[in-house]
DNA sequence: CTTCTTTACCTTTTT
DNA sequence: GGTAAAGAAG
């Protein structure tokens, strides 16, 4: 018996040394899920299976690594030799091996979201419609949910139910833009990111002797976070598995927060049914956290109807209460925020990597930011817009995407006129028209401008194709990423012109491409990449996962910053849960768009089980939206943990309010949030909230007096108009300089 | 064709 | 508030 078995509960052994035959591990929060992974992966190796016949899935290629890491501490460099990452790098690997089958070449492009989007408003543009009703974000979204399902644009068109649908809808277009987008990315020899899923369900399906070399070459399949795959993603894994039937599934339906990119709990009971002799393991013994935290976060996912039986329990200790913060507005909890971090550090002697500050959205993360520079306290944050998204990495990948690729629309689209040729819209529309009517592809007539057009802008055209030609010639000759992207960031002008930009962005954009020019360089040096090309680096990089993020510099020591969904299988001693605001977490668009409130306190489970040792909610009473002040009501949510668990002491100390300010318990037990009448009488100090009735505010104008139940008396001095959305911009009396912004409805008006 | 100005939309979450 | 598309002017 193998030594690290010893420190393993019962179940965990048991799943890390089930031999073959399918396995389902339901893995609770905490439960030492990623170790029983990686030991059963190392058991298997030490059981003779060869590490090249082993696939293992996971979510980010971060995880993979890690995971590659620890099982080679177990058994050694082998461990180099496991198929592992995530879904889309893996099966863009095979895919890449395969594209002939398919009719893409090896080079093919992978389209990210920015790409595909302006690929469709392209389509969209073309065929005339009205881009107000065929949002993008929309279309693309119907789209990608329908490749998820493995829904082809010709099933999309044939399928009634999805017709009358879009009919009501009133985008009865949406199938023929499909169908164009679908024949636009072939004829670009690119993929987009579902793509790279739902051909190679093709690829499996069409081609029996492709799906056969690996169903027989990967003997066991391993799927981490199971309840965040999709439909495609699920059948994929099971055909692969279907000769050997050595197929392990890990995850937990408590954790499922992808469902709208298509992730389907149903996963996990299928998955009893597609594989009957399935054995289930449940891991239910937390080690992470203290007894508070995960009985805080059994009593708020206890509320949900959709789940599989489970009962998460800890023999850690008590461990202490969840501080509840209250602040003014959004920057006050920053501040508020950033002193408790720096408090505790000091207190406890922590250090910065001990904390974790976890939001709903992105954009909240400017308040800490500040607040934490302020105190000297370092941080790093995790996604947002993210390096590969900024506009000069983006130009300096799509000239090298080009290069590799010719017929790749989108990146030709963003270099033509970069650095600017005297290349306009119109020419760069007359060669896709052209190239359309000839029927060749657009690098065709770029190389050939001559005889299909004549015109004043044909030199700066050839002197572009020649400069993209002298590119391809160097790969030819076997120049590795490296020397191809510095020579391109060199000769192509984009460096120069950044150079030449002396502000603070140009300056930074310049630094920028430099790191991405050392993140290249450091592919091409790293052994483990045995394929140097730029086409290789181009595949890899544009898979990076947001957690793939390089660290800006050595220094670890960073209390981080990032999305709830980021911090999905990640731990922090501490965790401030921030921003726990009605309409924002659980998050209105996700209320009004799926009614899905399920899914919301899901990912309220997820962020309460990340810490070990404390954990703080916090909310603010406004916020800055659109660069105005909106009122904010706390979230639903916070009632809906056991009261018992939460110190509220904390909600005081920022309040400015009268002394007539109700205990923060009887605040929080009053409160009824989204009905936005019944705000607690004594947040009121000028009109009882039960007194205050709004008067007929349609007449509302500018250099009126008003009068609010919760800022008192103010003049308008400006009204907003916002589509139907009417707002008046107030300046209150009482708050100063601060002018807030708020909807009719809550406004008497004087006089 | 470029540059400057105006307007619209935006904020869920991610591969 | 910040970006990106559209419009106006040179």
């Amino acid at each position: 018996m193998t030594d690290y078995l010893s420190g393993l509960n019962e179940p965990q052994r048991q799943a890390v040394t089930h031999g073959d035959g399918p396995l389902m591990i339901i893995a609770g929060a905490g439960s030492g899920k990623t170790r029983v992974l990686t030991y059963r992966i190392a058991y298997l190796i030490e059981n003779g299976v060869d590490p090249f016949r082993i696939l293992s899935l996971t979510f980010t290629n971060k995880a993979a690594g890690e995971m590659r890491q620890r099982i080679e501490k177990a058994v050694g460099y082998e461990a180099r030799n496991i198929w592992m990452g995530t879904f889309h790098s893996v099966f863009a690997k095979i895919l890449r091996i395969e594209a002939r089958y398919l009719g893409y070449t090896s080079d093919f492009s992978i389209y990210d979201t920015d790409d595909s989007k302006s690929l469709l408003r392209s389509i969209i543009k073309e065929y005339k419609l009205d881009d107000k009703v065929y949002k993008v974000n929309v279309v693309f979204n119907r789209i990608s949910g329908a490749k998820n399902r493995l829904v082809s644009a010709d099933d999309y068109l044939n399928n009634a139910l999805i017709q009358a649908d879009d009919a009501a809808a009133r985008m009865p277009e949406i199938g023929r833009i499909f169908k164009a987008y679908t024949m636009r990315c072939f004829q670009a020899n690119a993929m987009d990111f579902d793509d790279l899923l739902f051909n190679t369900n093709i690829l499996f399906r069409d081609f029996l002797e492709v799906l056969n070399k690996y169903q027989h070459k990967f003997k066991h399949v391993m799927v981490d976070e199971f309840q965040d795959t999709n439909v495609s993603q699920y059948l994929i894994t099971r055909k692969l598995s279907a000769v050997h039937r050595n197929i392990c599934v890990v995850g937990d339906d408590a954790q499922s927060i992808y469902a709208f990119r298509g992730a389907n709990i149903e996963n996990i009971l299928n998955f009893e049914k597609d594989f009957p002799d399935v054995r289930t393991i449940k891991l239910e013994q937390n080690y992470r956290s203290t007894q508070t935290i995960v009985n805080t976060a059994n009593s708020v996912i206890a509320r949900n109807k959709a789940q599989l039986k489970k009962e998460v329990f800890t023999h850690n200790d008590e461990g202490t209460l969840i501080d509840v913060i209250k602040a003014n507005s959004d920057n006050e909890e920053g501040r508020l925020i950033a002193t408790a971090i720096f408090e505790e550090k000091m207190q406890q002697s922590l250090t910065n990597s001990h904390f974790a500050i976890l939001y709903r959205t992105n954009a909240q993360s400017r308040a800490f930011e500040e607040a934490l520079r302020k105190l000297g306290v370092k941080y790093r944050i995790v996604g947002g817009l993210s390096f590969y998204q900024r506009k000069e990495i983006k130009d300096l990948l799509a000239y090298l995407r080009f290069i590799v690729n010719q017929q790749d629309e989108e990146a030709f689209k963003r270099i033509i006129n970069l650095p600017k040729r005297g290349i306009g819209d119109t020419t760069v529309a007359k060669i896709a028209v052209t190239a359309a009517e000839h029927n060749v592809s657009i690098w065709q007539v770029t190389g050939h401008i001559h005889q299909y057009v004549s015109g004043r802008s044909t030199t700066p055209i050839e002197q572009f194709a020649t400069l993209i030609k002298s590119y391809m010639l160097l790969v030819e000759q076997g120049k590795d990423a490296y020397e191809m992207a510095s020579h391109v960031a060199k000769t192509s002008g984009l460096l120069r012109e950044l150079y030449e930009d002396k502000t603070v962005e140009g300056l930074s954009r310049y630094e920028n491409i430099q790191e991405l020019l050392n993140a290249i360089k450091e592919f091409v040096d790293n052994a483990d990449n045995e394929d140097k090309t730029l086409s290789a680096f181009l595949q890899s990089v544009s898979l990076l996962t947001n957690a793939d993020e390089p660290d800006d510099d050595g220094d670890t020591d960073r209390v981080t910053l990032m999305t709830i969904h980021s911090a999905k299988g990640l731990e922090f001693r501490n965790v401030y849960i921030v921003g726990m605001e009605e309409d924002l977490f659980p998050s209105q668009m996700m209320l009004e768009s799926r009614q899905d409130l399920e899914e919301e306190r899901r990912l309220f489970y997820v962020a309460i089980t990340r810490a070990e040792r404390k954990l703080t909610f916090s909310y603010a009473e406004s916020r800055y939206q659109w660069g105005r002040l909106k009122m904010c009501e706390p979230s639903r949510f916070l009632l809906e943990v056991d009261q018992r668990y939460l110190n509220t002491s904390k909600t005081t100390r920022s309040l400015n309010e009268r002394e007539t300010s109700p205990s923060p318990m009887a605040f929080l037990k009053n409160m009824t949030p989204r009905s936005a009448t019944s705000r607690p009488a004594a947040s009121s100090a000028h009109v009882p909230s039960s007194d205050f009735k709004a008067s007929d505010t349609s007449t509302l104008s500018e250099g009126q007096r008003v009068e609010h139940p919760k800022f008192g008396f103010g003049l308008v001095s400006q009204i907003d108009v916002n589509g139907t959305d009417r707002k008046a911009v107030v300046k209150f009396d009482t708050a100063g300089e601060k002018t807030l912004l708020l909807s009719f409805a809550k406004l008497r008006i004087l006089e």
